[in-house]
DNA sequence: ACTGAAATTGAAATCGATTTCAAATTCTCA
DNA sequence: TGAGAATTTGAAATCGATTTCAATTTCAGT
């Protein structure tokens, strides 16, 4: 392998010349500049990245801490992320946590030893106060999963108001009995979802069963898991609102297996608004979040910090959502 | 930051010393060790990754290239690929070309400035030819997508055996009329698909209708525009035979909205065994791939190189698949 | 107590770039 | 023409680790 050095040596200049040319500096001459950019070219060179992480101590690498790459709602958030990251020429260490705290820390410490400019956070495993002491690493962002009072800049949507109006709406068609379907316990985007429906309820003086509250349903199969629970039920609810269209996809296909009507033996409302969203039958009533923006928003912030070096603060950012009607409530 | 240095002077004894500690070289004394290992606590001492990578000349990273995240496909292989690499402690480096030629040379060009120790393609953009020159700066894994002529170990199936195979499975349902979706133009694989598709047919003593040939189906998008097609022609396909679970999920939901019965009016085929395939109604006929046993394999072999130095030169491994019968066919 | 082997430790070189500082050269303009 | 400024270039320090080589100390077995 070539280093500059042996460009230096080729060409009879020192290694500070060529520097000069790899990085376009000024008050280099045309003639200089042609000699070394041959003799790159004769050598096949190219500059070593660790050298110039080391010395420059800076990656332009940006890790992102996803829990699973195969759930869509984390791919489109991270299309949205590298979309905005390929326009700055950062590289995106992508780090699937598996929802496990060790993992989490593990990638974490990717700040330590400097191996990424930051980190952005999708999902949160560990207390927050266990996570605060990585923040003197370096930047950390936090989209879609929040932590109220967590100091960093967090991008995301008003998930009680979201839980609301989708409650809202499955009161309106004229539902009593409504259940709901959450994602994981620990998440405060979960239980904030909750908290709006359980104010829906409340509002319209309906009372919250909890047999018809399920926890940590986040895919088909938990969709499909929760209709088996609903149908072995004396008393059925009538209507579901759940925490993500793959969820109310795997309802939606277990229901109609087991002869049930969609919507009216069992409305299902869905969130995220997916490509899935579509090919259901009936297709999907879902509160369409904007997933990519929430990832792209994410990186502006990041790069706002590690390139512009703005002071940013901690702003949460609330992006605006809403609903959308299609068959199946 | 603390560095290495700090923690010599702090203990009192030579940088040598501190990093056998680090990486547990035998030879150190208990005393020393405890002596250290308190600094490094005191201090909050992490290495610095990029001096590491620059004195170990390796990075203990791999780049995967993935022409698009969102696609469940290869999530599913990046899922493969990621439950190897953590194993051995591998980060990952993903890569999204977005199908841009521009954008892979620039991503295999990692390999050139050592920033990656290998790289593991998922699609290929450019002409072989024009990617050779990068074998030798660092191994080049093929997974999923092929080329027959490049020297380079492969992971994959026979697709043209999964075309013929599929083709057959709807003749032998009394099909005589039967489509083919098929993904990019440039790909070798859906090319070998096609082969076996006309294989197939060609045994069977039908003909290929070339209006009933579709390119770039690849997503539910693609799916519900090629049946858009159909319903515009005079003489419709009765079967269709399509490259993916998303396209042929795409395929039955536009084709029932326009009133079409699944599978008496149109049957469809899918490939792949995607999640999705369980949601469709009726459910998708589909020929499961193991998707992440490619990835994994893939990774597997990046491993044996860059790891276990073993010389495995140009394996093209076959894995085996197999045709599900659901209710689409 | 002595000898050869093993264990323990540190000084200095190295990985491959960038940057500072200063020296040498060229330019500008009174 | 000469002084000061601007341009051009290189030597050496630096980023933060690992490793080689050699020196010293300790150990095992007579």
């Amino acid at each position: 392998m070539a280093t500059i050095a042996d460009v230096a040596k080729l060409t009879g200049l020192s290694r500070s010349t060529v520097s000069r040319v790899i990085n376009h500096y000024p008050h280099v001459s045309e003639e200089k500049i042609r000699l070394v950019r041959d003799a790159m070219e004769q050598l096949n060179y190219y500059p070593n990245a660790s050298a110039q992480k080391l010395r420059n101590q800076k990656t332009d690498t940006i890790a992102v801490l996803v829990p699973l790459l195969t759930n869509p709602f984390f791919a489109y958030l991270l299309e949205g992320i590298d979309s905005v990251a390929t326009k700055y020429n950062l590289q995106l260490l992508v780090c699937q946590t598996k929802h496990d705290r060790e993992k989490e820390w593990k990638f974490l410490s990717l700040l330590k030893t400097k191996q990424v400019d930051g980190v952005i956070l999708t999902a949160i495993e560990n207390e927050w106060d266990k996570l605060t002491e990585f923040i003197e690493d370096g930047p950390i962002v936090l989209c879609n999963e929040y932590e109220k009072n967590a100091h960093v800049p967090t991008v995301g949507l008003d998930q009680v108001y979201g839980g609301y109006i989708g409650t809202k709406h499955l009161i309106e068609k004229g539902h009593q009995h409504i259940a709901h379907c959450r994602g994981r316990m620990i998440s405060e985007l979960s239980s904030d979802r909750e908290a709006g429906f359980r104010k829906a309820l409340n509002e319209h003086g309906l009372a919250v069963r909890k047999e018809w509250m399920f926890g940590d349903v986040s895919d088909i199969e938990g969709g499909k898991r929760a209709v088996r629970e609903i149908l072995a039920m004396k008393e059925r609810p009538t209507a579901v609102f759940t925490g993500s269209d793959q969820a109310a996809a795997g309802m939606i296909s277990e229901a109609k297996r087991h002869g049930l009507r969609i919507p009216e033996d069992l409305a299902v409302l869905g969130f995220d608004d997916q490509q899935i969203a579509t090919i259901t039958d009936p297709p999907l009533t879902t509160i369409k979040q904007p997933i990519e923006e929430i990832g792209q928003k994410a990186m502006e912030l990041m790069i706002d910090i590690i390139i512009y070096k703005k002071d940013v603060k901690a702003p949460k950012i609330r992006l605006p959502f809403k609903l959308i009607e299609r068959g199946s409530t």
